[in-house]
DNA sequence: CCTTGACCTTCCCATCATTGGAACCCTCAT
DNA sequence: ATGAGGGTTCCAATGATGGGAAGGTCAAGG
């Protein structure tokens, strides 16, 4: 099948096929004559993998290392297992310190009168920097999705 | 001031200032004869300002808005807050999909024996997809700060 | 047989905030 | 005058994704 068919059967874009198999994390696959992509059902079958552990939140990076142990029957599920772990760990610091920054934004607005009326806790405090405590780092985080490609 | 000075002061970068003074978040400063920027206190005292905002998870784009208000010494406290709540909406929104992950990754774990055996819940449900439940976006939400510039 | 529309190809650009580096200029103290 | 330690601009990369242009291919229907 061609890549649309694929992408439809996956859940993944053709878009991020092209560019998964750009960057190894996926194989080449055979082309045809005019130099179409061909996808039988195992590619199908490994980009709803891929597309699953996206969906939890794992880099591409990771990714290409659970596809390793996928198809690795002498694997160890311990190896799994501390990728997994590891990945908690990251989404949970990740969690905690959007919280820290709700937590305060939110006592902050809850101190503002919200009117007519100039003065706010909120604009005090980032002149201040009292109460600011999460300290993050490179911002990018932006997980939202606006149109989620259900497929 | 030069700008180092001024990055000292404030907890930015002099190559975000740059960056801010170029996207328009920040005005162009003075220049020395030599064309080094050159800052007083009010600009540190604004730089603080932005760097509080980014703490807290503001975009660019929204701490332009931030500024712009608290400049005004006409605003109504309800713009901010307004701006204050809707933020807090992404926070919680990214919150929730990172729990969610975490959540579902964290179940698969648990039934994971992570021993020497090669069966493993998590694999099998990348593989099948059965569990995942979270439904993210544009990946990029890295969050953690290696060397978090305390200064 | 030729057109049309839906598909495919590669290549480049943009996003967002930030970092890194190169190549170069300025200033001050030794 | 030389060197250290500033500053300046410009260009590139990050990660995952979307958008679009320019062009080739394929199947169906006139």
């Amino acid at each position: 099948m061609n890549i649309g068919e694929a992408a439809r059967r996956s859940g993944v874009t053709a878009k991020m096929i092209r560019y998964y198999e750009q960057s190894g994390l996926i194989p080449e696959v055979a082309r045809t004559d005019a130099g179409y992509r061909s996808y039988g059902d195992d590619d199908v079958h490994r980009l709803r993998f891929v597309r699953r552990a996206r969906d939890l939140g794992f880099t591409v990076e990771e990714i290409g290392e659970l596809l390793a142990l996928w198809q690795d029957d002498g694997r160890r599920s311990a190896e799994v297992k501390s990728l997994a772990l590891g990945h908690i760990d990251t989404l949970r610091e990740k969690i905690a310190e959007l919280e820290a920054m709700a937590d305060t934004l939110q006592t902050l607005a809850d101190g503002c009168s919200g009117d007519d009326r100039p003065d706010c806790p909120i604009l005090a405090d980032l002149e201040t920097g009292k109460a600011s405590a999460a300290r993050p780092g490179p911002r990018r985080f932006g997980v939202t999705n606006p149109k989620s490609q259900e497929h």
